[in-house]
DNA sequence: GACGATTGATATAACGTTATATCAAGATAA
DNA sequence: TTATCTTGATATAACGTTATATCAATCGTC
């Protein structure tokens, strides 16, 4: 078999010089009609594709946008990507997606393959706890750099995150005036700071209505956990009216561990998600739940990055995604009287 | 800022030759303790990470392995990417993932930009419907190529694929060992091959079972064609005791439909689903399912890229994982005598 | 003490591009 | 007619590595 085609073969096949096939394969540089269409067919014939690594490490261009982030199969993560993907694709990137886990040395050993690889910017979802010297690492190299739902402690990046504190508040406002005053917020890790966020504004309601129970419980995000801390909690705080969850898939486990033991979300006990994931709306009974925009998210991170390319010396910019209340079945006013 | 730092500058502040530099860095070569440290010392002074475009150019190894999948938020994919993922991380190879949303457009695109990147392999699902022009095209630049799930009509390509035919046709049978005989085949695309294999598993034990019932429903294989889909279907085919399903999320969403309408799924419909995702266990009731195994054949997938780069002229391989029937709440015999 | 073998380093070229400078030939202008 | 400009192409060098060949110095051996 003939080798791997490049623009020497090229060149040689249109019966040109290297420089001139290289600029017809551009579409820049003075070139003739009659020469265009050459070097146009002989590239056809080889099925010529340029080398994108010496291309890059020439021009200095990187088209390639990496996305490093902590749960790949995440229904929310997977919205995002698309709108990163439309947006960024319509101008000639390429986005690949890197799956931390959530875990730090997993993310350690991406970022270092990453910087090896040269690409021109990271869309990036830190993982918990991620250490000062991984942000260090990135900043040493000066790569364009987004955050989004989880903002860095240690470094200024440009960051995109959620309304959680608004987000919280409003959810346990509504609860508040529909007669709860035993709210307990249910899941998450200690340690998350989007979390903390989030606790936050479900403390601040809390206050306002005069209640000093801030009851937070911290467990797993999934559905599985969900299930079983349930039934845990409701064992330490039996006289819980209603739970704000750290996000859906937990909310969704907690109805299931209710539904189990013959008690009806909204009716014995009212759940409210966060994400809006397509299980929420589809779940019996339907899931009440925060929505959040993650498209538009995705969007925006890509305009952002964008941006961040075109000017690394720009001052860092934060944005915060607005979010919704969708009221469905699994909100209503407690049953007992307070 | 200084800039970036290279070979170069790293062995200038090492006071040692280039080649020096770059055969202390990669432990090859004859290099005395003396200069290696001084070398390692300045390395780390200067953040020096190598430069993987220049070094794959030059070296013509490869040490990074995309993934182009047709859905990323799919559980199941996310599962085959942990296990290829931690296998080839293990022999030093980032694994990266493309979303072709199995949409042949998106794949081409994606595939463009990744032959321009030169990656070492690609492990791939193709989109449905995937054009020869770009079988061709990853042809001719004899790219290290695995497929899973579906194979490629076009060319030969190691594949690893599920036991199809024979899953259904355990899982048909079982159906019909309950007394099942009016029996739909539920979801997928027409043109989808994996479900053609599956079809022809349904089918065969229907006719074992001296049945000429081979209903086959199209419909696409999310959840909420599953709850309109369902209904569709019971209004023209009333006498279905029971369906297999093309997927899980079809499944669920068949179960939901059922339970809107006030019946029960096991008890009025059996309904069996294919892939046994974490909310197969985790549904009310708990779905009957065909498990694979994504994790292995994650594992098998790594193995096979690997194969295939260290031999490229080897013959192709094809394997297949086996499935598992398992029974949870969802099957049942049918309540009306036959 | 002459010879080959080993050690530790370096010089040079190459990978496949693109940026920059250059150049011949024809076109235009004075 | 000579000088200047434009057109369409090319020569050359550079990006940051690594493979190969080379070389000086030290070592061991008889």
């Amino acid at each position: 078999m003939t080798n791997k085609p490049n623009l020497k073969s090229l060149a040689q096949a249109a019966g040109v010089s290297v420089p001139t096939a290289s600029q017809v394969m551009r579409g820049t540089g003075r070139i003739s009609e009659e020469t265009r269409k050459k070097v146009l067919k002989a590239a056809e014939r080889l099925h010529y594709v340029p080398d994108g690594r010496a291309a890059s490490m020439r021009s200095g261009e990187k088209r390639e946008i990496g996305m490093l982030i902590h749960s790949i199969s995440n229904p929310f993560n997977a919205e995002v990507i698309s709108g990163v993907s439309d947006h960024l694709e319509r101008h000639g990137y390429l986005v690949s997606i890197l799956d931390s886990r959530d875990d730090v040395q997993h993310q350690k050993k991406n970022l270092e393959a990453f910087i090896r690889s040269s690409r021109g910017g990271l869309i990036w979802v830190p993982a918990h706890d991620t250490p000062k010297t991984t942000i260090d690492m990135l900043r040493t190299h000066s790569i364009p750099t987004v955050t989004f739902l989880r903002q860095s402690k240690f470094a200024q990046f440009d960051h995109i995150g959620l309304k959680n504190t608004e987000a919280t508040y409003t959810a346990t406002r509504h609860l508040i005036d529909l007669g709860h005053r035993r709210i307990v917020y249910f899941g998450g890790e200690p340690h998350s700071d989007v979390r903390q966020e989030r606790i936050e504004g479900f403390k601040s309601a809390m206050k306002e209505c005069g209640s000093d129970q801030h009851v937070v419980w911290d467990a797993p995000d999934d559905k599985s956990s969900g299930v079983n801390e349930l039934h845990q909690l409701l064992k330490q705080h039996p006289h819980t009216t209603a739970v704000i969850c750290n996000g859906d898939m937990i909310a969704l486990g907690a109805c299931f561990a209710l539904q189990k033991t013959g008690k009806a979300p909204g009716k014995d006990l009212s759940i409210i998600g966060f994400d809006d994931v397509q299980d929420a709306a589809l779940a019996t009974p339907a899931l009440s739940t925060i929505s959040t925009h993650p498209y538009e998210l995705g969007t925006l991170l890509a305009k952002t990055i964008l941006d961040r390319i075109a000017d690394p010396l720009q001052p860092v910019k934060t944005s915060q995604i607005e979010t919704q209340l969708i009221l469905r079945d699994t909100t209503a006013a407690p049953s007992g009287s307070e």
